[in-house]
DNA sequence: TAGATTGTTAATCGATTAACAATC
DNA sequence: TAGATTGTTAATCGATTAACAATC
């Protein structure tokens, strides 16, 4: 059981930890240390071994841990085998991406439903999972147990729905409209895909790397013109 | 001009202050303070001025920041207005998402041309931007000027696609793939949205809430045993 | 001028790294 | 057994928060 508050770093680690594992399986190697773990991820042996020892003694003194073993450890942690399930809210471009591409399961998640308002989608099903009315959603949520709903509809749409969400006791938002609906009080949790930020950000480190360019060019040229 | 390296963290939060200061914006509030700005945005008044601080001094004392003029300078500091150039290389579903619904021009950035290996995408266009054939992606490299690759091709192709992108001189890759392209070594700026990452923290989250939730019952249970 | 609020220095807090005894 | 490597405690480092003089 979970004792101590685990750091927002250490969650965000995991899903990094459990992709490297899987690769790890994949090419057949059953047996690594913090050492060779932390090499292939660029983090200190002492950052995962920190880590881990949040959640338990996932290791053997002299042999490291076992990939299989410490995979399921870390999928258990990150609650892969509850069996969430979860509703698409808005069938665009984006939510007919996640549908076709996102492979739900893989993180331990059951996608049940999608809504939409677009008539030529309603009644139909994408990938056996059926498309309703945007207007069943509340009734859908009272008679049916959803845990977290992927909205990803019109901006516009975005603070409607989610009222609707939350009044009807959904745990979870994944958030793929631009704007911000972490609310302070809110006791939804919301974990957002802001593509704009994080475009954003690498734009400044894209700047910072071409002003460094620069910076490096001038110095040459003036330490040309002082010869 | 930027002298002391700035925390990845300011860097992360500059995009929100940036949404933010666009709602003011749009909301006709022209003048904000630390205080008022930290408490919509959840964070210390200290921090937000220890944030701006690593930039320059943007703010009037006993006034606050003006909306508009705060806003420019950190469109400015995240290279918004540098023109940034991209090409999109996948159209597939994320890709034609990002296309049809993604505004790269909010960014500062454009999108000069996208690539596909599929028959009945190569000459056409979407939106007025170019699809070529994946073959030319190389050749147009070398012709143009291009600073930011945008990676939705599927799994099987990003390696290979990554070589090319970062032998003919891209800076930077924003990265759709689900695969860890990161490398210590190369001095290509990589910025992931890992989709399967962010819902698997978000799932952690809700396991968390639900044990809590499952244990204080327990706790209530015992208690009304003991009456 | 008086009140408000900045930018910055100092204090605190938390996360990462180092060290090492325990033990496989 | 000897070597390797863990889990954990202590030390360091960095980020956030608090305090306050400067000043609009």
């Amino acid at each position: 059981m979970k004792r101590v508050k685990v750091s927002n770093n250490v969650i965000r680690r995991l899903p990094r930890y459990l992709r490297k594992l899987d690769e790890l399986n994949e090419n057949g190697v059953s047996r690594i240390s913090s050492k060779e773990l932390g090499e292939q991820l660029g983090l200190t042996p002492s950052q995962i071994r920190q880590d881990f020892s949040n959640f338990g003694e996932f290791g053997q003194q002299g042999y490291g841990y076992n990939v299989p073993a410490l995979r399921a450890e870390i999928a258990g942690i990150l609650g892969m085998e509850r069996g969430f399930r979860a509703i698409l809210v808005g069938v665009g471009n984006i939510g007919h991406a996640l549908m076709d591409n996102f492979s739900f399961s893989d993180c331990g998640v059951e996608l049940v439903a999608a809504f939409d308002v677009k008539e030529s989608l309603i009644g139909t099903e994408f990938k056996s999972v059926p498309i309703y009315a945007g207007s069943r959603l509340e009734s859908y949520l009272r008679e049916n147990d959803v845990d977290i709903a992927v909205l990803a509809v019109p901006k516009e749409a975005a603070i409607r729905v989610t009222k609707i969400l939350t009044e009807n006791g959904i745990e979870a938002i994944w958030n793929f409209t631009n704007i911000e609906l972490t609310e302070p009080n809110s006791p939804t949790i919301v974990e957002n895909i802001h593509f704009s930020d994080s475009l954003l950000s690498m734009c400044y480190y894209v700047a910072e790397r071409m002003d460094e360019h620069a910076a490096k060019a001038a110095r040459a040229e003036r330490t040309e013109q002082q010869d």
